[in-house]
Formats: structure tokens, C-alpha cells, sequence
DNA sequence: ATGAAAGCGCTAACAC
DNA sequence: GTGTTAGCGCTTTCAT
């Protein structure tokens, strides 16, 4: 009843091979890479196919070939910005290389079991990993059943892993400098309770550079979530205690933008005049005019990009070694250490 | 060499029949939901499938039960927080069901060729789009190959797509009586020069309501794309007018934040004493301090629970009706409108 | 260069 | 309830 005559079934290689008078065989040459096929032949075949409206199933070719091209992504925290882009890169980069994500939302406190039988399940050749609980288990399973692993932002966790990590120890240092630059001397940390990996290492190169260069971290003021909220927890924490300083560093910029409009409501210290602030991360939404946040961008582009070349390396080369690929970071100087005002 | 003895090849139901001493049938009697096994037996399939490490291939599955549970989402614009949430639940609410999310990220402009070639080499059950250019082409090849299509705030195309979308009608209408109800009379409008279909739809719908309630619409002030950027030109566009308002309506929060802080940035005018303004979404920006939009809600989960639905029961009753399911909307007062400053 | 045949891992009739 | 058999759609030796 369709507009389509062969609408009810899918067509298949057979189909095809019927139609273009040639083995199945020629057909599956035909539509594979290396091929060898009589021009001719294949000529025929493109074409029959092309009427058919014939497409490889890739599933069964993953089935005969031990290849299923697929790979999980697991992911957190899609609601973060930073996080949503790049997994956005992953999976064009990954589309662009051939392979297929398959999307697997997980929470911090959530089971596990359910991802790993996803991935075995599905066959998946690869898994990159960029959710915020670093899941030892996941990567432990990978290693049992040889499906390769990369850990984006993640600690190192063992040699069967690769791992690709924004330059942490420069980030906190560059933020450290500049609030020195900018003549600070008394510094508060605004940070999240329980940190993640690279939160807690940016703080901690931070810290060391700060002290380095004379500063004093008079408190250091946490929120339960590292996010708009947990920044606005830093700041009240950070003014019920009346410590007086003259410069802020946030671990992420989403605290920022919470600890910026929570300093604005609840007190009366303005940025930069009285304080100044540094963040990290460089989102869309520290350039923003209410915020005009000096930050440390990571590229997620370029982190998304490492990772998929670590993995596809890994996939290719089973044995290859699993360097742990830094991403580096820059400045970007806005109001919040007193850049002008753009226009 | 690794810490298992079965390291190097991943079992199979065969193994674990052998081991079991049972057929393989046995086995994957075991692992079908409403399957006819003997207590006993099973017993000595679980057990020798835990020692092995045995986990059903889907694929393999997929191919002879023709269903893969595979589900492509086509996506664009992930860096729309709305969009990332969405996004988020879809995948979730995937999960749940057995679903499998297989992540196709799209641009406006991209061919939608790949995206085709990608659902049907990987047999996808269905497909969800949440992209902004509405490609015609995939609702037909998936009537062509009768993949069930749900397409979320989309025109609907024919009868074999389901349409979920939210109440554009509604949502345009409260805005409008918001900010009649405060006390305008001239309104601008900041919006999108190419508008998508719900944008269009949710500003014609104001319109309408703004004209039957007496409001005057002065002006209709438009960025190139709808995110801040685009409501700063807006906001520019609308400075430079010189025309008189005392009310705007933002087609989305995006464009509603970067209007604000344009308009802070460029002129005098202050929100909500010298102009009103209703935007709409209420995504977790616009609560925050800085902005504090009164906007209507749209729920992300509920839109996405609504197309897992929608295709899920298209998956069981192909021949199922395609009703259009319509979310509701709420208006969210904030200071914007005046609401009082929330401490 | 091409076809025949075996097999990837699984499920589903079908007999027992 | 269980094993046997055939087959899902494809790739890949192996002959030719």
C-alpha cells in the first residue's frame, strides 16, 4: 500500500545479487573497502543496490567480521555546558572516523552493572568515558574483555587505559599568576565539596603557585555541587565569615557565575574593584556581560579530539602503548581582573 | 598474560553450554524473558554464565529476532542547555526500556545522507529527532523502511511520524496575557530571523493574544540565530530604533539573556522598571540571579517520556495511530515582570 | 575476479 | 522441558 513497491522488507545482499546476476559474494566486495572487484561487476551492483534501496547491515557484518564500529560514550552531568559540547564532538568526530556512539547516561551514585552489560552487550570496540565518578569497575571489565578504554579528565587507572586530561597543573597556575598580576594578596578558594579528579588538582596547583608567589589563601569556601548553586553556597559561606580578601579563585566557572551573583545580592564588594576573580573552564557563559569572568579555557573540541584518536589508536593497535594525553590551557583575561569593559 | 584465564576471547553461548552440560538452546532459553526452563537447569546456566563471564550478544540477537532495540537520536545544537537535557532524558528514559540511544548530532546545514545511511546500516527500531532543520528526507526513508519516526517540536509530516511537541499556542498566549496583566502597552518582540517551527508557532500565538488584548506590537527586533548572541542583536537592532516599549517578549531564554545584557550594557533602561520583559523555556539560566526572567516553562522530561512513548508504541503497534502529543506549558513569574526579588 | 561453502552468535520452530 | 535444525545477513577462505 506504500508509495514503494519493496517497502515491506528490508532488501539484503541476496536481493541484490539476485538482481545484478551475481553472487552474494561480489556483492559484499562490492561494498568492501579493499575490494576486488571487476568494474564491471561492481557496476552492476551499485546499481541494483541503488534500486533496491540496499544498505549494508552493519550488524551482521560486525557479526562475521568481530566488528561492530560501535562505542560507548558514558556520560554525566549533561546539563553542564562544557560537558554537552564535548560529547557533541565526540560523537561527530567519532561519526566522522566511521564508528557509532551509543549514548549511556549515568549518575554519580548510580549502578554500574547496567552500563558494563550495556557495553558487553552491545559489543562495543571502545568506550570513553567523561562522567564525573570515575567508575574503577568499568575500567576493570574493559580490561578483562579487551574493549579499550579512554578516561577523559579522569585519574590514571591502570596501563590498560589511555587517558587524555586538560594541563590541570597550568590551569591553577596561570589563575594563580594572574591574580598576583593583578596586584592580589589575600586569597579565598571557592571549591566544591567532594572534587572531582581534575577539580581537585587545578585547586592544587593553584595553591602550590599561589604560595609560591607570596599570596595568602586566607579560606577556602565549598558548596555541595560544583555548579551555579554550589557557587552560590561558596559565596554565602564566604560572607558570613567576614573574612576580608582581595581576590577569588573558583574551581570551575559555573561556581563562579553563582558565587559572582550571590557576592552581588548579598553584599556589597564589588568585581574587580574590591575583589578580583578567576575561574576556569572558559564556558560560553563566563564571556557573558553579566559575568565577563578572566578564566582558564580548556578546548573541548581539542580534548574530544585526543580522546577519539586515542581510542581509534588503541582499536587499530591493540598492544600500542596508552600514553596520557595533556590538553593545554590558556588565559583569558576579561573584567573580572580588571580587562576592560569590551565593546 | 592477564589476570583471567578467559581473557583472550569473549564467551559465547556455546561455552557456556558446554560448561552447563546443557544445549545452547538451554542457554538462551535462559536469558529470554518469557522462557520454559527447568529450575535445575537454568541454575546450571546462570552459574556456569557467571564463571564464564557470559553475556548475551544483542547483536547477534538482533539479527535473528530482526530488532535490535537500537534508537538513533538525531540531534543538533547540543549546546543548547534545553536541548543537552533533552537529550539527557531521552537517553535515560531509553535505558529504562531497553532501548539503546545511538547519538547522530547534525548541523542545520549538514547532509542528512550519513544520517540516513547510519539508521538503516544499523537496523535502528526507531528514531527520535530533536534537530532544528526538520528533514523531510528522514521521515520518508523511515516511512520507506518503516522505521517507526517520532519528531519532537517539529511540523508534522505525514501519518506514519509521531509529533511531540509542547504548547506553543498556550505558551505564546501566557506571555502575552503576562504582559498585559503588568500593565504594558507597546511591545517589542526580540526573535530569530529564520525561526524554527515552534519559535514561529509560539510567536504568532502572542501575537494573536497581544492584538485581542489591546497591546500594541511595535517592532519586531531579530538576531541571526537564537542564543545570546542573537539576542544582543536584537537588543542592538531594538536600541538603535529608538523606539519606545514598555514590554518585550523574547521568542526563548537564550535570546532573552543576551537582550538583558545588551541592553544594560547599551543603554539606560532598566528591567522590569522602565520595560517588562516574558521570555520562554525557562531554562536554569533564566533563574538565575543576574536575569531572574519570567519565562514559560517547558519540561524537558516530560517531553522526552512523551516521544519515548510515542515510539515505543509505535514499536509494538506499528499500525498504532500517530497522535500528536501536546505538553503543557506554565508561566514561571520572576522580576522581570516585577515579581518580587526572591531572597 | 568470482562463486560455493562455512561460519559469526544467537533465536525459534519443530520434534521428542 | 529439552535438543536438533534452520536461518538471521553478512564476510571470508578456498577453489576455480
Amino acid at each position: 500500500m506504500s508509495n514503494d513497491e519493496r517497502a515491506n522488507r528490508v532488501p539484503t545482499s541476496d536481493d541484490v545479487a539476485l538482481l545484478a546476476g551475481v553472487s552474494r559474494s561480489a556483492v559484499s566486495r562490492t561494498f568492501t573497502a579493499g575490494a576486488s572487484v571487476a568494474p564491471a561487476t561492481r557496476e552492476k551492483v551499485i546499481s541494483a543496490a541503488k534500486t533496491l534501496g540496499y544498505r549494508v547491515n552493519f550488524l551482521a557484518r560486525g557479526l562475521s567480521q568481530q566488528r561492530t564500529n560501535l562505542v560507548a560514550l558514558i556520560v554525566s552531568d549533561m546539563d553542564n555546558s562544557l560537558r554537552a559540547r564535548t560529547v557533541d564532538h565526540l560523537a561527530r568526530g567519532l561519526a566522522t572516523l566511521g564508528f557509532r556512539p551509543l549514548l549511556l547516561p549515568t549518575e554519580p551514585g548510580e549502578d554500574v552493572g547496567y552500563l558494563i552489560d550495556m557495553m558487553l552487550n552491545y559489543n562495543v570496540n571502545g568506550t570513553i568515558v567523561t562522567s564525573d565518578t570515575p567508575p574503577a569497575e568499568i575500567a576493570q571489565e574493559c580490561a578483562a574483555y579487551g574493549v579499550p578504554l579512554v578516561l577523559i579528565n579522569k585519574p590514571e587507572v591502570g596501563t590498560h587505559v589511555s587517558n587524555v586530561s586538560i594541563d590541570t597543573a597550568t590551569a591553577g597556575r596561570l589563575a594563580a599568576e594572574e591574580l598576583a598580576r593583578v596586584g592580589c594578596k589575600r586569597i579565598a578558594i571557592a571549591s566544591q565539596r567532594r572534587a572531582s579528579h581534575t577539580i581537585a588538582q587545578r585547586k592544587a596547583a593553584f595553591i602550590a603557585t599561589a604560595r609560591s608567589l607570596g599570596l595568602d589563601i586566607v579560606g577556602d569556601f565549598q558548596g555541595s555541587v560544583q555548579n551555579y548553586g554550589g557557587g552560590a553556597e561558596a559565596a554565602e559561606a564566604f560572607i558570613a565569615s567576614c573574612i576580608e580578601v582581595d581576590g577569588v579563585y573558583c574551581v570551575n566557572d559555573f561556581m563562579a557565575l553563582g558565587f559572582l551573583d550571590q557576592l552581588r545580592r548579598l553584599s556589597d564588594l564589588r568585581v574587580p574593584e574590591d575583589i578580583k576573580l578567576v575561574a576556569c573552564d572558559d564556558i560560553a557563559e563566563a564571556a557573558w556581560q553579566s559575568y565577563d569572568i578572566t578564566s582558564i579555557r580548556q578546548d573541548p573540541k581539542a580534548v574530544a579530539d585526543a580522546a577519539i584518536a586515542a581510542l581509534s589508536k588503541r582499536i587499530e593497535e591493540p598492544e600500542a602503548a596508552q600514553p596520557h594525553v595533556i590538553i593545554p590551557v590558556t588565559l583569558i583575561r576579561r573584567r573580572t581582573t580588571g580587562a576592560s569593559d569590551p565593546i
